[in-house]
DNA sequence: CGAATTTGACCTGCGC
DNA sequence: GCGCAGGTCAAATTCG
């Protein structure tokens, strides 16, 4: 708290820059510049304090001559010079704390995971949970099989759900996965039937989801989904499937640390705040209350207008591809981490036809970069990371700069592990080439 | 004819 | 224990 106040005392004429040093930075390293020094010449440059030094000439002095103006002006360019290179230095300061800050939490949680996977009671391993023996076999003795039933099963009850309204006529949102129909109920209180869809992209895939339109409003359809996917994805399928497993992983994690039934995150200082700018009023829900905590991503506003004309050519809902981007499009899916490179036996066609396609033309790289963007990529990146660590500097992610992401990206799986569900790092492995950007955008990959 | 969907039966959890 | 609601199964049916 006392070095919080330091900070004002020698910032105390620019605001702005208090955004750049937090007490919590403080206290892992020291500054690298004196605090007196920093008062001392900041004090000389205060041009819009009321407390002008003494020694300089009050406005409108009749004696002052060019020259001596020339000096003074000569004089306050080195000092602005003196604090640019200071400034500098202390954005730099601030930015190697923060990432130390970040490297700090990602070993506490890989510590964390890695003891909840030790734990880890046989009776939760994938055999006994997955409805699906017999594509279970292929797992058999394997470490990622119990990796994917932590992933699904750590915490049964709690389960999450990620629920995804959004306008659309068609009978199911173009999230680019291939489901397969397994049941129809008539909910209470809704006229309209609710229908449940399992993912058929891999055999064993655990994801399930339901489909159901609004009571009030039958053009808007919720879409909720629960698990995660343990097979590759297509490009249009990893954008709905990050935004679904990071949800639910920030859910996961936020609801362990609080007791607030809701959470509504409306608040330009909230989380999912910053993707405003491509969802008009896109709104993020937690309900932590039972039976399933979840998230509902209200997505019902019509997005901003989108630089690519063919990412909503569908006349159905279809969401950007956030994590595509330069990078690999399967990089940053928690589940792509745990699927075994080796291991086709139990994909599907499509999913084999996706897993072994050579890495993409100009023209899919294009595709890839045009559908793909960086601005939701850092704000879902911030909001999650700054839910995650539960800290108060909504300000790490959201600095102008995409640390949270493409800094952690340059390795792979950096982004994976800042806010995926706990125990899907914990073996990552290469990933197989990217699918065709080009052919999922017409939706070949849907049903 | 195989794959996908439909639909009634069945299972499970919860509140009373 | 009973009823209700949500969720899943699987035989029957439809579709391509
Ligand atoms: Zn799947």
């Amino acid at each position: 708290m006392d070095e919080q106040r330091c900070d004002l005392k020698y910032l105390h004429s620019d605001q702005s820059f208090l955004g750049l040093s937090t007490s919590s930075d403080h206290r892992l390293v020291e500054p690298p510049i004196k605090e007196e020094t920093l008062f001392k010449e900041i004090k000389e440059v205060d041009f819009f304090s009321n407390n002008r030094l003494p020694d300089q000439p009050a406005p409108g002095h009749a004696e002052l001559t060019t020259l001596q103006l020339q000096v003074e002006l000569q004089r306050e360019y080195e000092e602005n010079q003196k604090l640019r290179t200071m400034l500098d230095q202390i954005t730099k300061s601030y930015n190697g704390l923060q990432a130390q800050l970040r490297m700090i939490r990602l070993q506490e949680q890989l510590q964390i995971c890695a003891e909840d996977s030790i734990n880890l009671d046989p009776k939760l391993s994938f055999l006994h949970d997955d409805q699906y023996p017999k594509s279970s076999s292929h797992h058999d003795h394997d470490q990622e099989q119990v990796l994917a039933a932590t992933d699904h099963d750590q915490v049964p009850s709690r389960r999450a759900r990620v629920s995804v309204r959004a306008r659309s006529e068609a009978p199911m949102i173009r999230d680019g996965c291939q489901w397969r129909k397994y049941g129809q109920k008539m909910a209470k209180g809704n006229p309209c039937p609710r229908a449940y869809y399992r993912c058929t992209m891999f055999a064993g895939c655990p994801v399930r989801k339901q489909v159901q339109r609004m009571a009030e409003d039958k053009t808007i359809l919720i879409t909720t989904y629960e698990g995660n996917h343990n097979h590759p994805l297509p490009a249009a399928a990893i954008s709905m499937a990050n935004t679904t497993s990071a949800a639910a992983a920030m859910l996961i994690s936020g609801s362990t640390t609080s007791k607030e039934a809701h959470h509504h995150l409306t608040h330009p200082t909230g989380l999912f705040s910053s993707l405003q700018p491509l969802y008009g009023s896109s709104m993020a829900t937690f309900s932590t209350s039972a039976p399933f905590p979840t998230i509902t991503l209200d997505m019902t506003r019509t997005p901003n207008p989108n630089p690519n004309p063919m990412q909503f050519m569908d006349s159905s809902a279809t969401f950007p591809n956030p994590l595509q981007g330069n990078s690999h499009p399967l990089i940053g899916h928690p589940m792509c981490l745990n699927f075994p490179q080796h291991n086709h036996a139990a994909l599907t066609p499509a999913a084999m036809q996706l897993a072994e396609q050579p890495h993409g033309s100009m023209v899919e790289t294009i595709t890839a970069a045009i559908t793909s963007d960086p601005k939701f990529t850092t704000a879902l990146a911030a909001a999650i990371s700054s839910r995650m660590n539960n800290v108060e500097n909504i300000n790490a992610g959201l600095h102008g700069n995409t640390n949270g992401i493409s800094s952690l990206n340059s390795n792979g799986n950096g982004v994976a592990q800042h806010y995926l569900a706990p125990h899907s790092f914990l073996n990552p492995v290469p990933l197989s080439p990217p699918p065709n950007p080009a052919c999922m955008m017409h939706g070949v990959y849907m049903q």
